[in-house]
DNA sequence: TTACTCACTGAGTATACAGTCATTGAAGCC
DNA sequence: GGCTTCAATGACTGTATACTCAGTGAGTAA
């Protein structure tokens, strides 16, 4: 019943995503249509065989892309209430998908309004781990009495603006790779308790 | 000496000017040059008259820009080591000119590379300001032994991320006017150390 | 083998925009 | 008053892009 058109249909409409994928990644989301089709090695009216406007394409690309993400977030193994273990490994994840997730945050208000659901999809995912890490901690005390998702924002905050400001931070070259180290410690050294630290280590 | 007609042209290229500053506060910079034209009041063609391209008109607002928003940083009190007047006394710089503050954190991948400098040069005129107020409190111990720029990076960062994500924290509204005290207290919070406080509070 | 289906093609259409230029008329100069 | 200058105009050109559609040929079904 057809199954190898079908598949060959399905096949070239993933090469399209990965192309997309691709071009995004290095040329950011004012690319053209054509630029994907070239990199998928299709004619550029096959887009529009399998997308009916480049947003849906855009669309189809990041609820990937969103879905990705959140599964390898997910399965990240439970840190155990170990803060530092789960700042590398969110920042492993973003290592990964960095040029994308770069230019989804620099160009999301390129991105139509559905986009950026996405984005506040994966970081909701990301909540989730740090709610869970940082919960004992703040009982305990050893980390500081501020909200929860103050810590949350300020963290995402400082990452998202080293990504930002990539060019400055690590001209040609990976920001993440580069500060990872950084960002933990100074994240670290701010959110914790040391007054309570302190008087622990007295006992 | 055709002073009448030089102060013409001086009056139509700043309402250009002006206009631009509004249209792209309120449209983004993806708007068109016609839009500011019809904003301003002048025909299109006149926007060539005055400037070359588009996008030597969107270096000179950003020129224009960048030195008021300096000058306003320079002409703040000296805080005296106050840190919290400090923060309020950026965010209410900031507050004047959300809309198009804004704009151009969260659009400028679209901006030509020359104008990503004019925001370095805002935020480096905002640092010195900075190292002022913390200077003394990073001597006497009341703020944590972390890297002054990674502190400046962690407000900067938290500042912008509001910014950014303005629609989900405050929807048609000025989010720092409404979360100004929110980041305040989070920022003061976190760099705070509370051990050498307390052992002042002690003596 | 034959008729039909459909993924794929690429030239073509519509639109939006930056930037040009011949024209205009008021301002300046003698 | 007559000549010159030049800011301002808006129709025009060129280009880039999203999207369309009649045509093609391999795949499928009888």
């Amino acid at each position: 019943m057809s199954t190898k058109r079908k598949l060959q249909k399905e096949l070239t409409r993933e090469r399209i995503i990965a192309a997309a994928f691709k071009v995004y990644s290095e040329q950011g989301f004012t690319a053209a249509a054509s630029a994907i089709a070239h990199e998928a090695g299709v004619s550029q009216g096959s887009i529009f065989v399998h997308f009916p406007t480049v947003d849906s394409l855009v669309l189809c690309l990041l609820d990937s892309f969103s879905q990705d993400l959140r599964n390898e977030i997910l399965a990240l193994e439970d840190s155990g209430g170990d803060i530092e273990r789960l700042l590398d490994m969110h920042i492993g994840v973003l290592i990964k998908h960095e040029a994308f997730y770069t230019r989804l945050i620099t160009e999301a208000a390129l991105l139509p309004q559905e986009a950026k659901h996405e984005l506040v999809a994966i970081q909701s995912t990301v909540s989730i781990h740090f709610m869970q890490a940082l919960e004992p901690q703040m009982k305990t005390g050893t980390v500081k009495g501020i909200p929860f998702h103050m810590i949350f924002n300020t963290w995402l905050g400082l990452v998202h603006y080293y990504l930002m400001n990539a060019d400055l931070f690590a001209p040609h070259d990976s920001v993440l790779t580069r500060h990872k180290r950084t960002l933990t410690k100074t994240f670290l050294a701010l959110i914790e308790n040391r007054t309570l630290k302190n008087k622990e280590e007295q006992q």
